[in-house]
DNA sequence: CGCCCGGAATGAATCCATTCACGACGCACC
DNA sequence: GGTGCGTCGTGAATGGATTCATTCCGGGCG
């Protein structure tokens, strides 16, 4: 199609196209008589501006990545939004991609990421990506860690406390006399699922007599929960306890031991989940969770990421916000 | 800074810019041995393509722009993840955008779709947009509307029929015997609760006696469901059954009607959702609904849209799927 | 030996918005 | 009238990948 461009509105306008490209950015700059022929140039023509002309120019992008383990998963819903709203503040906008827990995926979006000069990128990691964020680094694409601490100095992070998540949850699982306690969740090389794990390990190994059994998933997702559920019922020996590492998973647990076991929750076993999803409070009996400041991890983490995007010497930080206990009648009296 | 771009690993690899652009894009024009030393530099010197220049040259970008009423809702999400896949089966990738039923934000991701130059559009509309397709189509970017028919035969669109799926769910509620229904959901400015609502009247006018009373909500969300409850519960003669636009709402109203309220579902009020989100078995009382084909509504709009984009002359579709009745326990028994 | 053919490589032109050194003009003040 | 300053506008240069008309070269064939 015969686009116009710049040009086009620029000759129509009876201006040159410097003056059309002033009175787009730097409205200040042109005179009120131009800035009218030329608004009427562009309305009469349609003109729409070019991002890929003005990006190349500019040579980055008013953009952000931010790659996520599970768009289905509302925990990561609500981080994008609050990391959404922080970019729109600052006149940029938010590219999303999901991982999936696939490393392929993940490094597929990086790859993306970058050929598409963001800003920056934010991520929270499946696999092990340490070498990857080093390499953008040094090209000037800062990447920022969410829902996750970095072990390398070098890199930002905006986590929640996992170990003390896990921790409280178990605490509380024990406090209300529980000892045999089943940790439901996976894959391990999640590093938020091993932490939540660690924490629970402590609490548990605080108290004589108290027992913790893991119960892998292949992912932390309302189906994987059902089969999790579903191996519980088949063991030997049911435990009292069950702490899911998400609430997606908590609730697959909950409506197998419930609809197909005839599990009495919290009589039989009780059970707690994590991230305090809006559904959690709906569901068959109302579900205790880990509630985490969710929204806010995403706008800090964008916040971060400007900063250092802006700094000529970026100085990383870690921020590390504590969670939450939530209790409800899936582990209450 | 000194980015390197593919000037450099031309000299690098000593052959000319033209013959990296073509190792790149059509490796077979290229000798092998030129080919190797290319990779070779890439690799050393870790070049990446960027993106804004190859779009500007080709006038588009290898992109489809989605705009959803509600990332937070699971629907969304899934259709989302269906569009993702048949974009990436085509090498494309898909920007997603939240309009949040907010048609200032809906018209600002089309801007930036727009600039973008994406290959085409997919939106679930909330304002008046037949104009903004209209002028889209225009510049030459086809839109295909999802989870709605469009209204005008010029617009393609990939849809439910969520006439029929309201008539279903009332049919059903009747069936069961319930003669004072309450339709829950809004606003009804969108399409899709209107026609749910339009074929839950149908339904209702059907049989004698029967009434629909309509409570009206914000937006559709747990938490405008749990406000509806709370009306619900305050009005002088509860209904015998609740139907709601969609599966948060539901969810929200069940919470509120047992916790709150003490009403026995199905006993007192039935209840029945829409979306069959899979949450929505585990719910306190596992929630009736009515079921969509959600990811192949993604598939299929995307598979449109690449038609359309492609064809000189484009050939508008409209694609109607049938909704499927999933009864649980809250309408059950 | 000369010519032609085809594979391989070249590099200038192109896409479009932004920028910036520079020019034009008007006004005020000495 | 001349000088200086400020406002407004100009248009060529820039950025990086792609494309395509053109050149180059070696080998095959008459």
């Amino acid at each position: 199609m015969a686009s116009i461009g710049i040009r086009g509105v620029a000759e129509r306008a009876g201006v040159s196209v410097g003056t059309v490209s002033n009175a787009l950015n730097h409205p200040e700059k042109v005179s009120a008589a131009s800035l009218g022929r030329i608004r009427e140039a562009i309305a009469e023509l349609g003109y729409v501006r070019n991002d890929a002309a003005r990006m190349l120019r500019a040579g980055q992008s008013q953009t952000i990545g931010l790659v996520v383990l599970d768009v289905r998963n509302p925990f990561f819903t609500d981080l994008a939004r609050g990391a959404e709203d922080e970019a729109v503040r600052h006149g940029m906008s938010v590219i999303l991609g999901n991982s999936a827990e696939d490393s392929a995926r993940e490094a597929g979006y990086l790859d993306l990421f970058e050929e598409q000069r963001v800003r920056g990128v934010l991520i929270s990691p499946y696999g092990r990506i340490d070498e990857r964020l080093r390499l953008l680094r040094e090209r000037g694409i800062p990447a920022v860690l969410v829902d996750r601490a970095s072990s390398d100095r070098r890199v930002s992070s905006v986590s929640v406390d996992d170990v003390a998540g896990g921790r409280m949850a178990a605490a509380h699982l024990l406090q209300i006399g529980r000892r045999r306690i089943a940790f439901v969740g996976g894959p391990v090389g999640i590093r938020q699922v091993a932490d939540r794990l660690t924490g629970a390990r402590e609490a548990v190994a605080s108290i004589d007599g108290a027992t913790l059994e893991v119960v892998p998933t292949a992912a932390l997702t309302v189906t994987e929960g059902r089969r999790a559920g579903r191996a519980l019922l088949a063991s030997a020996r049911m435990p009292d306890a069950v702490l899911a590492a998400n609430d997606l998973v908590a609730l697959g647990v909950l409506e197998t031991l419930v609809v197909e076991g005839s599990v009495r929750v919290p009589g039989d076993v009780a059970l707690i989940g994590y991230d305090d999803i809006d559904v959690a409070s709906a569901a068959m009996v109302p579900l205790s969770s880990v509630r985490q400041p969710t929204e806010l991890i995403g706008r800090t983490a964008v916040g971060i990421l400007l900063e250092e995007a802006a700094a000529a010497q970026p100085r990383p930080r870690q921020v590390v916000f504590q969670p939450e206990l939530v209790v409800r009648a899936s582990s209450g009296g």
